[in-house]
DNA sequence: GTCGGCATACCGACCGGTCGGTGTCCAAGG
DNA sequence: CCTTGGACACCGACCGGTCGGTATGCCGAC
């Protein structure tokens, strides 16, 4: 019985007490992108995490929720990173650049999210499903306002449609997780930074 | 409730008389597109062919050899595709771009199969998804050998490696799915033109 | 009469979700 | 100090329903 009793659900040192929320989301995560949303049922869940069907749905609304719970916090996690990357005083170019990297990086950092993103999201009930649009839709947007400044200022070409060339790089990025592997010749910041020329060079007004 | 004549059931006016397999192939893949594979239930696809689940087993081994020979069909003609424009006798970079369009219309034209092949290719049984990706791998192995050419006669920049580049450009064509739609302002062929273009471009020696 | 080409009825497995119960902690009352 | 009560976190047996797959029968063609 030496178990410290740690009633607060808050972060302990030992991953075995780590709040009970976190592994599941975790383990869950795993599962989810290892054998799909659909094969993968809630028993293997919380047997993964340890705990049991009535612990899950004490903190989850439905198998759904999890799915949801994992979207929310990656978009989350991206949506900050590219509003405080956009929003310096770098120069435009520098500041794509930076963005265009770094969300290679973090894709490529949470590969499971990013496999569960393209394989799953249509799974999801159609509210949740228009949250995670909309959600998904802002950082469009503002990873788009960035190639349009560059096209305003002249540094970019015009000829394209910036969506397009939005589209046309984040399609890319989602689909690191069918090429990628870990142990391979290239880091994620290499790859991000290969990703990053490619679009900058693609954007060069034509000569 | 006999039926009195081997005839149809109500509907599925025009190609009644098309072959059971090709009008189970034809709706499995509408269905799959739609909810995904788990999410379409046998009984759902042979309801929308206008047979029974007789008819489909005695033609299909599983519901999994349904979405298999929907892969093989769309990976035959694509890569068949490929090979006509990649040895014609035309300059390489025009190759190459007719090569990069092709696909990005061929995709758009058969979107279905496009949502299907990043959705629910995991869900094939092992053996038959390391069949399907041996094929895509030689697919991007042809498409790969294009860009190697142009770094070998000094017209595409070299300091990218070729792979990454291809696989930067196809994980761009998988995704049309998630993005274009057809009543939208651009045609197939001008999404694909763009596509070219962009890849072109961005292979082009810096400087 | 038997064989391909289906139809129909049905099975066993499994799955998401529920619900009554249990152990533990804390605050208040005695 | 001890008791009590009840909020919270969690347990796990169970249920209704669905699904992939099969066994068997029927029927027209050869």
């Amino acid at each position: 019985m030496t178990r410290a009793s740690t009633r607060k659900p808050g972060e302990a040192a030992g991953d075995d007490q780590a709040a009970v929320p976190r592994r599941l989301l975790e383990h869950a995560t795993k599962l989810f992108a290892k054998k799909g949303f659909d094969r993968t049922s809630v028993q293997e869940i919380v047997e993964a995490a340890g705990v049991t069907k009535g612990a899950m749905y004490h903190y989850f609304g439905s198998k759904d929720d999890l799915l949801y719970e994992i979207y929310a916090r990656v978009l989350r996690e991206q949506t900050r990173q590219l509003e405080s990357v956009a929003s310096s005083s770098a120069p435009l170019r520098e500041r794509l650049a930076a963005a265009a990297s770094d969300v290679v990086v973090s894709s490529i950092d949470n590969l499971d999210d990013n496999t569960i993103f393209l394989q799953s999201m249509h799974q999801l009930s159609p509210d949740k499903q228009k949250a995670v649009r909309a959600e998904r839709r802002k950082y469009h947007e503002r990873f788009r306002g960035l190639v349009e400044e560059g096209q305003a200022s002249g540094e970019f070409r015009t000829d394209k449609p910036a969506d397009v060339v939005v589209d046309f790089f984040f399609g890319s990025v989602h689909h690191l997780g069918s090429w990628y592997r870990r142990g391979g010749t290239l880091s994620a910041r290499q790859v991000g930074d290969h990703y990053a020329d490619l679009l900058l060079d693609a954007l060069r007004p034509p000569g």
